[in-house]
DNA sequence: CGTACAACTGAGCATATTGCCCAGCCGAAA
DNA sequence: TTTCGGCTGGGCAATATGCTCAGTTGTACG
């Protein structure tokens, strides 16, 4: 499902300006109304357009601080594992990764004190054999799609 | 800033359909039309809401593998690592963290092969000593908000 | 107990956007 | 040469938006 250039200015204008509205875009993209539409909607059931949520920050709703979690799972404990940190409304993310039966997981709390309390219960549970967690200081690059869309859609035409 | 339960049923409105506009958010909360606009307002401006960017799938764009490195810096080199981490598209993410001057970020590449080349790209450069990548095989925990906002709008309620 | 203030309601209005339709045009593939 | 998918440019009714305003709550505070 490569995109072309077209697609990729469509995505970059939604990202600079979300709320812009089909019609506006296609005055600022030069392209008919429809066409821009008909791209859209090819994006959204392609699945590269996932959707457009709301991007909420954990910071603003009281939960300033972030943190990594590396735990190691007891063999055959993965699925229960998944299914009790799926409970916990601070874990914000979690992968399965190579290497010894790991997981990785995203965290946040509303301080280096209620982190302790976060800890605790996200390895409280039988599964957990060892947890290591590192605490977010800063973070240089937010996440971001921008630039790899620029370059699926610079690669895409270079066909 | 703490939200209230109605600012939480907006995030969650907005959250499972993103395209739904004012006027048929105040008709399902069963509250006026400009309320509901006021507290969208200001939950913008307060960055609870940071924006409304389209989700985009790096899978869906051609890149379906995704891994987390974990980079050693030599002392001072940090901003230089910085930058350079932010000309690479294949970067999602990066975070600095507690530790031994330790990096994180979030890699994505087009399949296992081309992950070598963009660990070399990322690792080539002076200030990184060391790096170890862990490749993810599952999500089974999809980045999201909504316990998360679901969790703060209760605790304020409870006062 | 009374007042002041902030928030919400319900309504109206002009303007803009949406979703849908169509006919015509063009370039690429068969 | 023919066919077909994609784009254009236009029109239409229905709907949403941004804005304003007066009246009503609810609550905190003197």
């Amino acid at each position: 499902m490569a995109i072309d250039q077209l697609d990729g200015r469509i995505l970059v204008l939604l990202a600079q300006e979300p709320r812009i509205g089909v019609l506006e875009m296609s005055r600022r993209l030069g392209v008919a109304r429809g066409t821009v539409q008909a791209r859209l909607d090819r994006l959204q059931s392609n699945g590269v357009i996932q959707g457009f949520g709301p991007q909420v920050d954990p910071a603003a709703l009281g939960y300033p601080v972030t943190a990594f979690a590396t735990l190691q799972i007891r063999q055959g404990q993965g699925p229960d594992v998944r299914a009790h940190l799926a409970t916990v409304p601070e874990v914000l993310e979690l992968h399965t990764t190579t290497g010894t039966g790991d997981m990785q997981c995203r965290l946040v709390a509303r301080s280096n004190a209620d982190l302790q309390r976060v800890i605790d219960r996200v390895v409280g549970f039988d599964g957990i054999v060892r947890a290591s967690t590192a605490i977010v200081m800063e973070n240089p690059v937010p996440l971001r799609i921008i630039p790899l869309v620029e370059q699926a859609a610079a690669d895409s035409e270079r066909t």
